[in-house]
DNA sequence: TTGGTTTCCGAACACGTGTTTTATAAACTA
DNA sequence: TAGTTTATAAAACACGTGTTCGGAAACCAA
């Protein structure tokens, strides 16, 4: 009494949870995967979870009721929509506490962007950064930093213009060199002394 | 011994309910809220998690354990990456079948930037689109359409130069006006029987 | 004060649910 | 063929968990 091919019952129990997951919001019990496959023992579809467990493709918390998580699913993470970047003006920096409790929106945005890092969301005010090919509206995704590789992009303060920009920053001997996306526009150098960073730049999102 | 605000209890409930779905996949049992907000009653989550309910922000299904939903969750959607856009192809137009078939990959987006829409995902292949700043590497979230209104930005297929463009479109009389995002660039325009609508551009995303 | 509402406590009940055990049958290996 | 691994079945155990109830404490309005 046992099924033709390899293991087809894993992949319909498999298939089973990520349909619940959908539907309900939260994952499914043995029992609800025992009815819902036409299984009928618990301990079958206790086995087949070990398996699927340890192959990857799921996980769960032993004794803990519901809490079967699916592997592929990116976790969503909520990113406080701080203030607004302007040409003129710094940029909000987030203290430990105005994380939540100032934000003016809270976006919910993916793995995927965030790529893991605490990171807090700017609206761009004007036109100012066009050259890094940013429009009005658009949404800049920042990580909080003091300091920048090479190659980063950073939110810098121009003290001696009382400004901020946005630039692809290159560490040159006795100056800095801030590269605008947009290749037909010139790279400014500006002494060490006279810059700020102010944040990383890690992904900009606009929605039409 | 009761709290002295109106109901500050309540709102560190759903601040652990948020914090606990975050860290675990999962969420919490009464009697996990009880030990998380140093309360000493089940009753009393109970009560607070109905009224939470009646106020709209969570949802229960009664006698499901871990069933608690937050409302305020957006969904997250599997967007197909079907492949690249480029100056002088036309861009890949899905049918109802490549939709995840024929994907490259999938990406993993909330509604917050899907608009609920069914959309897909193509990567921009060099720097022709930098009139719609747009830089290389770029994905663009596309919307299936054949048509525009006034406004939109579309995907264009140009016939007389037999290339693609991402441009506003407005519709003028006996001619058809494409404004590049970039308003330091001159508008094109275009008789109507030279211009294919591909899609319509609904986002924008850059990953640095 | 008075009454009414909200919040809180402690305890208990009922059952959903993860886990384990034993047993049987099928598939694979040598 | 015999031995091993995998898949299935039925039942039972242990406890996690939603729910309820009676009563007390804090607040508010008249």
């Amino acid at each position: 009494m046992r099924k033709p091919g390899k293991s087809q019952t894993r992949q319909r129990i498999l298939k089973f949870i990520h349909d619940f997951v959908d539907d309900r919001g939260y994952a499914p019990t043995v029992r609800d995967i025992l009815r819902g496959c036409s299984l009928s023992s618990t301990a079958v579809v206790q086995h087949h979870l070990n398996v699927l467990e340890r192959e990857g493709y799921i996980h769960r918390d032993p004794e803990v009721f519901r809490s079967i998580q699916l592997l592929d699913r990116k976790n969503t993470i909520r990113v406080p929509l701080l203030g607004s970047i302007a040409a003129g003006e710094p940029i909000p920096v987030p203290s430990s506490e105005t994380w939540t409790s100032e934000a003016i929106e809270v976006l919910q945005l993916t793995e995927e962007l965030t790529q893991g890092k605490e990171v807090y969301a700017l609206k761009v005010n004007g036109l100012s950064m066009m050259d890094a090919l940013i429009d009005d509206g658009d949404i800049v995704l920042m990580e909080p930093a003091n300091t920048a590789e090479d190659g980063d992009v950073v939110a810098a303060w121009l003290k001696d213009k009382q400004e901020v920009t946005l630039k692809r920053f290159f560490q040159e001997t006795g100056r800095i060199c801030l590269q605008p996306a947009n290749s037909q526009m010139k790279p400014i150098y500006v002494n060490p002394e006279d810059i700020e960073i102010q944040g990383r730049v890690i992904g900009v999102i606009r929605k039409l």
